[in-house]
DNA sequence: ATCATGCTTAGCCATATGGCTAAGTTATGC
DNA sequence: GCATAACTTAGCCATATGGCTAAGCATGAT
């Protein structure tokens, strides 16, 4: 299907999973284990390393290994990528509005024109 | 597997594809039927409406019909949930690095202290 | 040396997703 | 009124996703 998984795809979708949201906003607070990071998520150790995985490959999250434990953090400016996308829409929709009340403003002058010739 | 869904999960699964981000792009810049919307989208129409659904059910864009055209338009606001999603993820990701350099100048201090008391 | 901890790998399963074709249905245009 | 345009519905298919268990493998504690 998606044969080559823009990076978008990957932070968009990663985001669209309440549990990764989840992890997202515990690792904003700090880096953690991943059995921390599991603890409160009911759910099998290997589902939830899943998610980290994908988290990780989206870029959200790095994690490193010291012993046997694997430490995540965020992964500072993730989310840019993602808000430089929204600000793009946000422009093109602030950009159509803004002509649309161009237009509104010209049939105005326009209307009162033609009323002020009837005059 | 999600069982109930959650706003949050349609918005952003639903900006995980790169077909409806460019609806969205092109929906930005004013409102359009299906066929003027699928044009660019080398896609069998039932599969293009599939994305057409997924936006609408997540609240994206709104349509209605006007004969045997569906109209379609991006609904105002329509990010506002992820917008806040992401401005509260920002909040708590800056408030735990004030916190860092916090402790990183209460660290600071000290040495300097202790330093001084050498003396 | 042995045992528990903390992942990690492998593999299974059900459902979701994203694509398709074929066959409706409902206006419009001629 | 008949064809065409613009969806719409139904159903099929392959792959992806999100969950699981069972077993493996290092590392740390005793």
């Amino acid at each position: 299907m998606a044969k080559h998984d823009s990076r978008l795809d990957l932070l968009f979708t990663a985001l669209g999973d309440p549990t990764r949201r989840a992890i997202l906003t515990r690792l904003a607070q700090g880096a953690a284990s991943v059995t921390e990071l599991a603890a409160p998520h009911d759910m099998a150790l290997p589902s939830f390393m899943k998610h980290l995985r994908k988290l990780e490959d989206a870029g959200f999250i790095t994690s490193t290994k010291a012993g046997r434990i694997r430490s995540c953090a965020l992964s500072a400016d993730a989310f840019a990528p993602i808000e430089t996308w929204l600000d793009a829409q946000r422009a093109l929709w602030t950009a159509r509005l803004d002509r649309h009340d161009d237009y509104v403003h010209k049939l105005y002058r326009r209307r009162q024109d033609e009323t002020e010739s009837e005059n």
